[in-house]
Parts: structure tokens; sequence; C-alpha cells
DNA sequence: GCCGTTTTCGGCCCGACTGTTTTCAGTCG
């Protein structure tokens, strides 16, 4: 069994338990593994578990050590399929219901025999959800509500569709009187390539106005929740919004708490509380002593701090971006003063994926050069299709050679700063070979090989016809490495530990598709891909001209893969950019 | 189930809000 399918077992395991009303910490552990294991590489659980080495991994014991090893060698184990057996099937999916946890779950299986939606729904239609201890009426028509609805609640959304609502929101509370600081926190603020929900932090003076001027904003459908220091809606598209306001004294703690994510405050407020120091959104407070966090902050006993670089000061640490806090040694990286400097959207001279008319793109070579040259673009590369992209209006041999000259043309005539390099994205045929022959490759500045069809070919034999594409000696990049599309399309099955092994050993940059609905290959590759030598670039793979400012978004996941300046090409100047194409020539 | 400079047992991050209660459990982040 892959290391991911055992994660997804563990996981599973501690969901199930959640329901069987187990010891939540036992169910932590469960959880907690999966994570750390989501974290380690493949090849590296099969020597952890060779060389008899999974137990000194932190958060793994004797327990998770064997029931890992048993998945891992015959992809089975007896202890799930027991507990799976155990629990009604139909109860998992009641956990996707707002409102309703474990302890409700057992009480409506146990008391009224619910043991599906459906039977969930007849039993608050008639009534008798309303009449078991501890649940009401208004619990009641919650659930109903929340099963009508559970699909658009539970949905998540594109990075940057979110962002773009935030932005008026955040400008908007800004630009209140009563307001002193406001930014988004969340997933959103750490580059997640989907969120769940939107997060707002104020410091404010007074809270009402400021209350009163959030749920007015046009598209709340209801305010979910409000009380003294927070307020939740939900907006018409399902999507929910938390507005939290507190004293400016507390803003960077509240700021951090609500960044998350939940592993990396786990992970702070243990550092903490090693120093003695309890931790909240409140404050950093002395741990001993009467009275809680928020009370200790307000008579002015903790840390004071002016924003976030202060309060990881105060617990030794250096400044941790946001796009980092994910639980995955950024905690032990800046305690040691080893965080890289990450690469940043100023960082950027240029980029190789893109279209225009000739393709499936909708502006001109001229309209996307102006538009480069517009962002202050030392350089833009073409790379239309090939003819086998017969959707995408693929460009012919004869096309493609008349599209060169016009770049060439273009770049003599000086029109514009950012000099153009011709390239192409070359379908990689199903049995790996490339869409244009070696002749017309030769003559182009670069390559990008992509995957467009069939994608259903199994693991082996897509893996083997990418590696035959990236083996060819006019490969330059390989476009979206695994295809996927976010929240619509999975990616198709590949092995990406050999296809990064193949590019290193070939030299082929590997691309970081940044269009918001891809973002692939995903950043949980990255960090260990470019330790062992892979090249990134980052490529808006822009069909318009708007399309450019899609390298944003991956930025962002470069930044979440730990990827500095210098693991990206499209940071490098002409020159360099150059040296390396003709550098690739074999 | 995991972990240990409070170390092999007894902890395990912390707080807000809702709906049910009449002092609090459950859920959520």
């Amino acid at each position: 069994m892959t290391k991911n399918e055992i994660a997804d077992v563990l996981g599973e395991i501690g969901v199930l338990m959640e329901l069987k009303g187990e010891n939540p910490f036992k169910v932590r552990a469960y959880q907690n593994g999966a994570r750390v294991l989501e974290a380690i590489e493949e090849a590296e659980l099969a020597r952890l578990i060779a060389d008899d080495e999974l137990k000194s991994v932190k958060g793994i014991g004797e327990a998770l050590v064997q029931k890992i090893t048993e998945l891992h060698e015959t992809g089975r184990l007896e202890f799930f399929e027991k507990l799976k057996a155990s629990i009604a099937p139909g109860l998992v999916e009641l956990l996707e219901i707002p409102g309703l946890g474990p302890k409700k779950i057992k009480a409506l299986h146990e008391k009224l025999g619910v043991a599906s939606i459906a039977m969930l729904v007849a039993a608050c239609t008639e009534g008798r959800v309303a009449e078991l201890a501890g649940f009401g009426e208004k619990t009641q028509a919650k659930i109903l509500e929340g099963i009508k609805n559970r699909e658009a609640y539970g949905r998540r959304h594109l990075w940057w569709d979110a962002q773009e609502i935030v932005e008026p929101i955040v400008a908007g509370l800004r630009a209140l009187p009563q307001v002193e600081r406001a930014e988004a926190a969340g997933s959103l603020r750490r580059g997640l390539e989907t969120v769940g929900d939107l997060d707002f932090i104020v410091a404010a003076k007074e809270v009402a106005p400021v209350v009163a001027w959030f749920i007015a904003q046009p598209g709340v459908k209801e305010v979910t929740a409000q009380g003294e220091t927070k307020a939740s809606v939900r907006f018409e598209s399902g999507l929910q919004a938390d507005l939290r306001i507190v004293p400016a004294a507390q803003f960077a703690f509240a700021l951090h708490h609500f960044t998350g994510s939940k592993d990396h405050n786990v992970q702070m407020r243990q550092r903490a509380l090693e120093r003695g120091l309890s931790m909240s959104e409140w404050g950093l407070v002395p741990a001993a002593g009467e009275g809680t966090a928020k009370e200790k902050a307000e008579k002015g006993e903790g840390e004071k701090v002016e924003n976030e670089s202060g309060l990881f000061a105060a617990l030794g640490l250096r400044f941790i971006p946001p796009e980092l806090r994910e639980g995955l040694g950024e905690i032990e990286a800046a305690e040691k003063g080893e965080l890289p400097r990450l690469v940043e959207a100023g960082d950027l001279r240029g980029a190789f994926h893109n279209h225009t008319t000739e393709s499936d793109g909708r502006n001109t070579l001229v309209e996307m050069t102006a538009a480069a040259a517009a962002l202050g673009w030392e350089y833009l590369g073409i790379a239309d299709h090939s003819k086998a992209s017969v959707q995408a209006r693929g460009l012919t041999e004869e096309r493609l050679r008349a599209q060169i000259a016009e770049i060439h043309a273009l770049n003599k005539s000086g029109r514009f700063t950012t000099h153009v390099f011709t390239g192409t994205e070359c379908d990689i045929l199903p049995d790996g070979r490339l869409d244009f022959d070696d002749a017309l490759l030769a003559e182009l500045d670069y390559t990008v090989v992509s995957v467009h069809n069939a994608f259903s070919q199994d693991e082996a034999t897509m893996t083997a016809r990418i590696i035959r594409a990236i083996e060819h000696p006019s490969a330059t990049m390989l476009g979206h490495l695994t295809g996927r599309l976010l929240l619509r399309r999975e990616a198709y099955q590949v092995n990406v530990g050999k296809i990064v092994d193949a590019a290193i050993a070939n030299r082929v940059v590997i691309e970081l598709n940044a269009s918001p609905w891809r973002l692939d290959l995903d950043w949980r590759h990255w960090r260990v891909a470019v330790e062992r030598g892979l090249v990134c670039a980052i490529n808006p793979d822009a069909h318009e001209t708007e399309g450019l400012t899609h390298v944003r978004a991956g930025v962002n996941a470069a930044r979440k893969g730990w990827l500095t300046r210098e693991h990206v090409l499209n940071t490098r100047s002409r020159a360099e950019v150059e040296a390396w194409f003709k550098g690739r020539g074999r």
C-alpha cells in the first residue's frame, strides 16, 4: 500500500474512533499519525520500515509502527476492518452536517436508530429529534437546513476566487472610523490552493458598528453567529466568513491564532508551555496563577507585542511567513535560523508557458507582449499548443514556423522592452513521443512538454510515457505534471518521485503551473524535489493578458514549498535563461 | 495512542458561541 493510502486509512480510523466515542486524544494520535506520514517521502517510508526506524519519527509510537507496517506490507489491517464493520457506514456522512459532531451522532444513532442522512431527515420531519435530551427545536431545524445545503456548505473555493471577495472587504473594514487594523487570516493568508471559509481579524475601538457593517455586506444570506467578539455570516455561494474583533494590543496574537494552521498553533502553544507561558488568541501570558489567558492579558500580565515578529521573538523564533505555517518543521527551522528567504512575486522576470490567439488564447502575440512589458517583465515565453491538441487549435509545423518568424520580427522591431522567447507546449503523445519532429523543436528557444490526452493510462504507463518525453533532447520543461484541476478533476495516475528524478537527471525544469485551478506540481512535493536538485519554473499558463497575473498564485504555492529565488528559473536574467536553454542542448 | 530536563503515569492547546439548560455540553476553529 502506498504512503498516502496508509495515511488515509489512519485518518479514517480516527474518524471511526471518534464516532465510537473513543478517547479524543487517541483519535488525535491517529490523525496526527496520518499527517506525519503525508510529510514523509514514499521511498523514505519504505526505508524507515526496512531499517526498523519508524518508531524514531515523532508522533509515531509502537501501535502505529505495527499498523503502518502491516498496511505497507500486506495492504490490509485487521484492526481497521473490524472497526469499520462495527460502525453503521451511514454515520460517517453525518459528520458533514454543520452542528453535528460525534456525540450528537452517537445519541441520534442509539436513541432513534438513525444510521443515514435519509433516516435523519425522517426523524427531524417527524419531530423526534427535538424531543431528545440535549436537542431542541432549533437544533432540529438547523440539521434539516444543514442537510439541504450540505453540498454548498461543504464546498471549498479556489484561493484566487476567495481573495477576490476578500480584498474589498478588508479595504472596507480599514476605511471604517472605528477600525485601527484589519487583515484576512486563515488558509487564505497561508496561501492554500483552496479555501474553506474566510477569516477577518480587526482591531477596533468599538465592536457594534464594525459588526453591523460586516453583516450588511452584499451577498450575505444569513448571520450564523453573533457575539461580543465575533460574527459569522454565510454568503449566497455557501461560503462562510468569520469576523473577529479584538483590542489593538491583542491584534498580533489574534492574527497569528486565526491564521493557523491548527498544527502550527498546537506546536507554538506547546513551545510556549515549555517556557512557562500560555498562548491563545488573547496573548502570551504566564501559565502559572489563577485566571484565564484572556483575563491575564486584559490585566496586562502578558508579553506586549506590536506584530507577529514580536510574538515569534517572544518564543525565541524568527518570523515565520504565513505560507510556511503548516506544522511541517517551520518552527524548528525558525529556531535554528534556517528559514529560507522565500521567492517573492517581485523576483520574477518573466514566464515561459503562455498562449496566444494562434492556439486557444484570447489575446494576440502583440497584446500578450504588451501586457508582459506593462508588468515590467524582461522576457515572455510563448508556448502555444501543438497539432495533436486539436481541441485547442494546436499549431501545425507550418504555422509554428510562421509564428517563430513573427516573434523574431517583433523582437527585432524593438517595439517592446520585453524579449519574446519562441517555444511550444508540445503534446506528449500516448506512447511518450513528442508531437513535433526533432528538427522543428531544435529551431525553438525552448520546449514545454505536456500531457493532454489518454489521461486514464495506468501509473506505470503514464510514468514511462512522461519520462520518455523528458529524455527527449529538446525537452526543456515539463508542463502541469499531474493534470489535476482543483475541485474539478483528479490528477492522473503518475509516480511523481520517478518523474522528478528523471527531470533532474536530464536537466529538465518542472513547471509549477500557476493557473489558480491547477497549481501543479502541488506545493507539497517541492521542498524535497529542490533539495534533490530540481529546478522550478513558475508559469501562468496564461490564455489572455489578465492570466499573466496568475503567477501570484504560483508564487504562493512556491512559497508553501519552501522555494527560494535560486530554485526558480524565471527569476534569472534573460542572459542566464538563454544560457540555461543552450546548456540543455545535447 | 504518544510522550518525557515535572520521564513510564498522567497529562495531552485554548477559547467563543449556541442551544440547551438553569450551570453546561457540544461543536467549531
